[in-house]
RNA sequence: GGCGCAUUCGUCUAGUGGCCCAGGACGCCGCCCUCUCAAGGCGGAGAUCACGGGUUCGAAUCCCGUAUGCGCCA
């Protein structure tokens, strides 16, 4: 038998990272078996439906490198792939319930059941329909009709007994079915319920295992009973835990922005937020973290998923992308930064230009869009805007004098300086600070300043190297100016 | 309120009766390297395994209860 795995998202907006842990462990256990991964949108909630979401769903798949097999855009034996284009699919195994006595038409108005509601807890029972319409007689339903109201359609729960189902992640889990109520499958404008929906879909499509949030564990019982009720042979239910932000509430918008393409925007590798996410209540061992995708493939199945709630460790993932980007050849990272340099700086960077810059920042960034802060003073035109006091630091804060002493000789040691390269650089630059009793590291950073604008840079000889001879002096010059303006 | 699930360093986790007075990682601190910032190396602090009872020669690991958190139903 072969693997069937389906990621069901509601295309109610941009996936969130629990989202898309879901789907990345269904594509794992896909991929660990040689099955498939099926995408199927669940939009039979018109009400919270969003025309963008379905393109959104999609896009985060494909920015993380998870393929599907089967979907709205490729088809597949089981098509259509979205539910809203499946209705009369639903509407038929409701009848078959009907028909066998499983289900039953409601005609109790959402006014009577408010009602009933109310009364239960004014009563502080459980709310749970009442059954009214559950035994019916002929004659009644024919009244009810007769009124024009449309009627939903229930399944009929078991009144005693219990219902034992398995979680794969926490065994067998027990329930009392008169805790649950008759809940219903098709609503009154022939849309089904998500238990009615998933459920014939899942089997339709074949599906073995089905991974979802924690959120659906108390809907277990209805789902089992109703894989009963048609003969089906339920799959394998695994109900992954929920992603927590730091308070320990469940991951949300007030925990700042955790749609999966924030990511990307923010400048995060793919490969590391899928190695990231897929530590999240799965383990490889007691020591591995930096885990490429098909050692994951390899190693992954569903019996090292932890069943408790994981706090989103926000800094972990930060330290996991520096190491992927310092693993990427350095024309690979390059490709990668230049959209963000090119945003912040508004103009086109010449790729042999980057291809220098890179290797000095490689292994400074933990971002991709860090790449601006580390290296945007290359490209700047004209003056750098940087304080004075930065220039001088904390060495030179009292000698103005001495630093433009400094920066004079390096002017002229390095004016004519042939070549112009890192070795050379330190060469003529170096022994300047023994000339003037200090310490090289003091005089170092006043000509970092000078020419970068910035007290934190990558080393200052190849960074004076690629930004070349011309723009170099030049700004010497203007730090110089910039002393004569505060000693005179 | 009812039902369900969960509970090992701040966080992610290893651990399935003796190897654990609990191992790894992130973060934090210190040292080394060093022209700044990083990266890297080394070291450190940090968990009476939620609590209380059992079972057992022996429990983080099994059982019961309590507490707390979370989810679902409204």
């Amino acid at each position: 038998m072969t693997v069937r795995v389906r990621y069901a998202p509601s295309p109610t907006g941009d996936p969130h990272l629990g989202n898309i842990r879901t789907a990345l462990f269904d594509w794992l256990l896909a991929r660990h078996y040689g099955g498939q991964f099926i995408l199927r949108i669940e939009d039979t909630d018109r009400a919270r439906y969003v025309e963008s979401g379905v393109q959104a769903q999609m896009e985060a798949l494909r920015w993380l490198g998870l393929d599907w097999d089967e979907g709205p855009d490729k088809g597949g034996p089981h098509a259509p792939y979205v539910q809203s284009e499946r209705l009369p699919l639903y509407k038929e195994h409701a009848d078959r319930l009907l028909a066998e006595g499983k289900a039953y038409l409601c005609y109790c108005s959402p006014e009577r059941l408010d009602e009933v509601r109310k009364r239960q807890q004014a009563q502080k029972l459980p709310p749970k329909y009442d059954r009214l319409c559950r035994e019916l007689t002929a004659e009644q339903r024919r009244a009810a009709q007769a009124q024009g109201t449309a009627p939903v359609v229930r399944f009929q729960t078991p009144l005693l007994g219990e219902t034992v189902a398995q979680d794969a992640l926490r065994g067998a889990v027990t329930f009392q079915n008169e805790t649950l109520d008759d809940f219903v499958l098709l609503k009154s404008d022939g849309f089904p319920t998500y238990h009615l929906a998933s459920i014939v879909d899942d089997h339709l499509m074949e599906i073995t295992h089905v991974l979802r949030g924690e959120e659906w564990l108390s809907s277990l019982p209805r789902h089992v009973l109703l894989y009963r009720a048609f003969g089906w042979k339920p799959p394998v239910f695994a109900h992954l835990s929920t992603i927590l932000g730091p308070d320990r509430a469940k991951l949300s918008k007030r925990h700042g922005a955790h749609a999966a393409l924030e990511y990307r925007r923010q400048g995060y590798l793919p490969d590391a937020v899928v190695n990231f996410l897929g530590l999240l209540g799965w383990s490889l061992d007691d020591h591995t973290e930096i885990i490429d995708r098909e050692t994951l493939i390899g190693h992954f199945d569903l019996d090292r998923v932890l069943p408790n709630p994981a706090v989103f460790n926000a800094d972990k993932l930060d330290w996991m992308n520096g190491m992927y980007i310092r693993r990427l050849p350095p024309e690979e990272l390059a490709t990668q930064v230049r959209p963000f340099l090119e945003a912040a700086i508004g103009r086109a960077v010449d790729p042999a230009a980057l291809s220098r810059i890179v290797p000095l920042v490689q292994e400074r960034i933990k971002l991709l869009s860090e790449i601006v802060g580390m290296a945007d003073f290359f490209f700047t035109e004209g003056p750098l805007d940087y304080e004075a006091a930065t220039l001088l630091g904390k060495k030179f804060a009292g000698e103005p004098r001495q630093a433009a002493e400094g920066l004079e000789k390096v002017l002229s040691a390095v004016q004519t300086l042939e070549p112009w390269q890192r070795e050379p650089l330190e060469a003529a630059i170096r022994p300047l600070a023994e000339q003037m009793g200090v310490k090289a590291g003091d005089l170092f950073g006043v000509v970092r300043v000078a020419v970068t604008g910035r007290t934190a840079t990558p080393p200052l000889f190849e960074t004076m190297e690629v930004l070349g001879r011309e723009k170099a002096v030049e700004r010497l010059r203007a730090a110089l100016d910039r002393l004569h303006s505060v000693t005179s």
